[in-house]
DNA sequence: GATTATTTAAAACAAACGTTTGATTTAAAT
DNA sequence: ATTTAAATCAAACGTTTGTTTTAAATAATC
């Protein structure tokens, strides 16, 4: 059956939480209780309630920035001489990130938080001096993929205002943020209440996400490349 | 000088401290002490600190909204038997909500606020039962409006399809929150420094807003219209 | 001037928080 | 069989949380 760690529990557990509730009113005890384990173990295994956090979002975030990159290396082979089109560009960034399928619950739940954290990183509640430097670490996983793609969204548009670059970029996290957040666990996503209209509904799951990484890709391509002065 | 009322104090002060560090890191004391009222005070105006967040939001979002339904207007107007244009109706729904300039510093940050509840209800952090419900009457300032521009960006893209449109929807919502993160106090926000590169920086203030709204508007004003199958 | 509403101070409350402790069990190494 | 290290456990630690209470003092309203 179930052959997980005391850790792979608490990183689960923990992921799933966080995702639906944040990482403040997201209580140690919670965390121990859903993963079925001691509460000292969480501070044995990650030293700190911060320590989890981390490892949250270090197990899963280098993966998705290699298939970022794994994804363009294949973008540009395929192109050549050619530069690389805008909706690869897009397709690159995006897909790894925004895919469902084949993900087990917390691992899907993850797109939440990543969703969060790429909305600003005060998702994780500043306050403490400590939670300060545990966003700042986080983040720092996200800068390095952040600036290639800028780079080659750069060369892909080299006409473009720089300045006005840098926001369209920005825009582009924020809708592909917010699409993150349309994941959700078994209580519905309050946003999308807001939004839902009978008949149609905002949300992504393993049997729409190649649809809503279409609506996507094609949103923020011609957001990208829209005429300036 | 300062003829405020206690419960304006309180209410600058929560509206700083929450866009600063969130809501459920923000201690009622930290509340008191800034606003510099007694701690029984607040209690005593709102009942409960669930009351003076929901006080916090009530205070702001009606004048916005307000202002865009204005707005709107004036535009219809303007177009006389034409229906509105694509960027108008962006203009419309953007540009209340980014306004900075001549406002205080707590109307400012409220603007974080605001970019915070759109991107996600669970901003306020859920957890307990009646933050839950808390979020849940925010977010009902939102719905009417919403529907508003759904329908009017309905009208103006009728080809488009219904489940496609919403998403466009959601995404022009999370550029815009995205944008409005931007807006902050004294501490720089962490996303902006990662964002930000030497020489341009993504941050919107009284001095940029003009520019920033003029790129938003260029952004999701082509992403809404993308040619689609 | 009497009455009601507001503000302050100080203290206390139960509940929840993250973390630590010391003992105990488990598992592998010698 | 003995030693050693890692892992788990129940229990308690000290602090902070939102809220309430008591009482006295000030301000506003009638």
């Amino acid at each position: 059956m179930s052959k997980k760690s005391t850790r792979e529990k608490l990183l689960d557990a923990a992921e799933i939480l966080f995702a639906e509730s944040g990482f403040e009113t997201t209580s140690v005890r919670a965390i121990t209780e859903k993963a079925g384990v001691n509460l000292a173990a969480l501070n044995y295994h990650f030293g700190s309630k911060s320590g989890l956090i981390e490892a949250v979002f270090k197990r899963r975030i280098e993966p998705i920035n290699q298939e970022r990159l794994e994804m363009l290396q294949r973008f540009e082979a395929e192109a050549g001489d050619r530069p690389i089109s805008l909706e690869k560009l897009m397709e690159a960034f995006l897909a790894p990130a925004i895919k469902v399928s084949g993900r087990e619950l917390s691992a899907k739940l993850f797109i939440r938080l990543m969703g969060r954290i790429h909305m600003e990183g005060n998702s994780l509640d500043s306050g403490a001096e400590e939670m300060t430097e545990t966003r700042r670490r986080i983040m720092l996983n996200f800068k390095e993929i952040f600036l290639v793609f800028r780079n080659l969204l750069s060369r892909a548009l080299p006409d473009l205002d720089p300045e006005e670059l840098l926001w369209r970029m920005s825009f582009n996290l924020g809708a592909m943020a917010h699409a993150m957040l349309m994941v959700h666990g078994k209580q519905p996503n309050p946003i999308v209440e807001a939004i839902n209209s009978p008949g149609s509904s905002v949300r992504l799951t393993s049997e729409n996400e190649d649809k809503v990484l279409k609506f996507l890709i094609r949103y923020t391509t011609a957001g990208s490349m829209a005429a300036s002065d």
